[in-house]
DNA sequence: GTCTATATAGGGATAGAC
DNA sequence: GTCTATCCCTATATAGAC
């Protein structure tokens, strides 16, 4: 098995039950692979395999929608386009954010730095093209934030009403929102 | 020691750690009990004084924001004043929401009717006031889903960014946002 | 690279003295 | 009501064979 591979089957026991709710043993069951053997591809345990998959999720994003928001076109565009990306991303808010995941007990205490990095780097690409499209830059980081607040209060809500709508609502408002 | 103590003690803990992140050590540590007399108080164990500290924590909301949105008066001032209850309640963004730490993990297959039959009350009791204020029952509805969706996305940033104003900014706007 | 077997620590929970 | 001592289980992690 490629190491890509396991990082894949690991993404959605983390998702599911949190950093400190999923044991070795439901990883070893997610992969296939025995705990010793996870331990050949991650030789520091849980946690690394925790960031390994957090830097992957990252730079998956980093791929759709990042990479939109950073090419060439019409910002109202760029962001439509970052908007459809975001909804495949979390598939309609069904997908928990390991941002929020990550941030909470002990993964917070591992993590912390690497989140908010993430975090404020996201931020900072939205508001970029905020910028782009004539919204003053202090206005438009605050933009970017509540959008970014928004997207991750409605996952909430889905998780706990069993319920999409939440979400899609967000989704299908935010360009109006973002550019005023 | 009274059993409103001891639930009063073991709030911070369950809110920093999460359900599964808290050990019992830890609870035994921040009431000042030795476990076993944790069981005296709570003989369901952990997820007894999860549920319990839920309760209780929804019982001060209830004395508060819900207490407020349910009094006579004009739903643009009571709509104010629950604002600022729920600032207060969440210290600016700086306490976590039981309601999100509830829906992962262990916490959620145990609590998860419990967690969104709360956050239902708190969606009826928003939009009540929202319709006294001539708003159509629909619109109401979703705006104050929206208006708590928001306010679960600032605690994330909040905590991520370590910086309450995502959650001020959230709460300024909200009269507006929930009046049209 | 994957396994079985095991080490060591900490988890939740209980018994029973006081 | 609170304690000490303890039970059993699962957790993470490692050793070493194949």
């Amino acid at each position: 098995m490629s190491k890509e591979e396991a990082i894949f089957k690991l993404i959605p026991a983390f998702r599911k039950h949190g950093y400190e709710g999923t044991s070795l043993t439901m990883l070893s069951k997610a992969t296939g692979l025995g705990k010793a053997s996870l331990y050949h591809y991650f030789p520091g345990g849980k946690s690394e395999m925790a960031a390994t998959v957090f830097d992957y999720i990252g730079s998956e994003l980093g791929k759709s929608v990042l990479k939109t928001l950073q090419g060439e076109g019409e910002p109202k565009l760029k962001i439509q386009a970052a908007c459809e990306s975001l909804r495949e991303f979390y598939d309609s808010g069904r997908n928990s954010c390991f941002l929020a995941i990550m941030s909470f007990g002990e993964a917070d205490k591992l993590f912390h730095d690497k989140v908010k990095a993430r975090l404020e780097l996201m931020i900072e690409n939205l508001a970029k093209v905020l910028v782009e499209a004539g919204i003053e830059k202090e206005i438009a980081k605050i933009r970017a934030q509540d959008a970014i607040a928004q997207i991750q209060g409605a996952l909430v809500l889905v998780r706990i009403l069993d319920d999409t709508k939440p979400f899609e609502r967000v989704i299908e408002g935010l360009p109006g929102r973002l550019l005023g």
